[in-house]
DNA sequence: GTCTATAGCATGATAGAC
DNA sequence: GTCTATCATGCTATAGAC
C-alpha cells in the first residue's frame, strides 16, 4: 500500500485553476502552487514532472467537467436538438465561471499544457453522434461549426471581445438558432 | 529633428512575432527580441515599456493586416455577402501563417498583450455594416456569430483542436454557408 | 512523499555614462 | 537612443536526508 499523498489530486488541481483564474496562466509556477497547496516546491515533482503538466491537470479538469454536464444531459433528454443546445450552454456557462482555464482548451502555451487527447475524443464523439441525427451528410463538418462557434463566442466574449455593447446573452442564443438551423435542426 | 532609432518599428515588430510564431507567445522576452534585432535589452525599454507591450505590437500588427485585407476587399466587391465571406478567408489565412500571434486577439495573457481598442473597433465596425445590409434586425449578434464562429474555427485548427481527420477546408467552407445563411445572405 | 539546500539560469527593470 | 553594469528577484530542476 502506498503511502498516503498529503496533498490530494483534487487539492492540488483546485490550487491550479484557481492560481490561473486569480492571477493568469503565466502565474502558474511549481513554487506558487506549492506555496498554495501548502508544500515545497521540490515536492509537486513527484506529481507532475514540469509546469505545463500542472496546467494540463486544469485543462483535464475543465474537459471533466464538460464531459460530466453533456453525460447528464444525455441521461436527461433525447432530442439531438437539445443536447447540443445544453452542450453549448455548459461551456460558456463554464467559460463564464474558469474564463483563463477555460482558453487552456484549445489555446495552451504548449500542447502539452493543453487537454489530453484521450479525454476530449470522447466529448467529441459525442456531439458527432448527436450531429450525425440531424445532418447525416457531412456530421463532421457541422460538428465541427457548431464547436468553433460556441468555443469562439465563450472565449471572445471572455476576452474583451464584445465591446460593442449590446445584449451579449441575446447574441448567444441568436448564434445558437443559427449554427443549428444551419445544420438542420 | 529626434536621432533616428537604430531599430524600425518594422524590424522590432517582425522579430517579436518570429519569436512568438517559433517559440511560443511565452518566448517572447525582452532579452530575446533584444538579441534578435541586435541590441541590448535595456534598450528596448525606450520602445516598449515592458514585455506586454512588445506583445502588443505583434497582435496590432496582425490587426493591422487584417484591417488591410478588409480594406482592400472594400475597395473591389461591393456585395456584403462577398466582403464577410472574404474576411473570414482572411482571418483564417492570417491565422494559418501567424497562429501564435492570431491567438493573441482574443486570448492574451493580459488585456495589454491584446491589440488595441481603437485598432480592432474600426474591423468590427466595417464588419458590422456589411451584415446590417443583410440582416437589419439586430445586425450586432449576427456579426458576433460570424466573428466568433472565424475566430473560433481558426484558433482550434491551428491547435490541434480537429483531430479527427476529415476534410478542414470542407468544414470552413461548410460552417461559413451555414452562418451567412443564418444571417440572411 | 516530503523536506532542506542549492545549482544554474533567465527574468524585468533601473542608473548613469556616452 | 544606445550602451555597460548591475540589482533583485524569480524560476525550473536536481541531490540527498528523513
Amino acid at each position: 500500500m502506498p503511502a498516503p499523498q498529503r496533498v490530494s489530486a483534487e487539492t492540488l488541481v483546485t490550487a491550479v485553476r484557481s492560481i490561473a483564474e486569480k492571477d493568469g496562466v503565466d502565474a502558474v509556477t511549481m513554487s506558487a502552487v506549492a506555496a498554495a497547496v501548502g508544500v515545497r516546491a521540490p515536492s509537486l515533482y513527484k506529481r507532475a514532472s514540469n509546469r505545463h503538466e500542472l496546467l494540463r491537470l486544469a485543462a483535464d479538469d475543465v474537459a471533466r467537467e464538460l464531459g460530466e454536464e453533456i453525460a447528464e444531459l444525455s441521461r436527461r433528454v433525447d432530442d439531438p436538438r437539445e443536447l447540443l443546445v445544453g452542450t453549448a450552454r455548459a461551456l460558456r456557462g463554464i467559460s463564464s465561471r474558469s474564463p483563463k482555464v477555460t482558453t487552456l482548451l484549445f489555446c495552451a502555451p504548449a500542447p502539452l499544457a493543453g487537454p489530453s487527447p484521450e479525454l476530449v475524443a470522447p466529448l467529441m464523439a459525442t456531439l458527432l453522434a448527436a450531429v450525425t441525427r440531424l445532418s447525416p451528410e457531412d456530421p463532421l463538418s457541422a460538428a465541427r461549426t457548431l464547436t468553433a462557434w460556441a468555443y469562439g463566442f465563450s472565449t471572445m466574449e471572455q476576452n474583451g471581445g464584445f465591446r460593442q455593447g449590446g445584449d451579449v446573452d441575446a447574441a448567444f442564443e441568436r448564434g445558437l438558432d443559427i449554427v443549428l438551423a444551419g445544420i438542420g435542426a
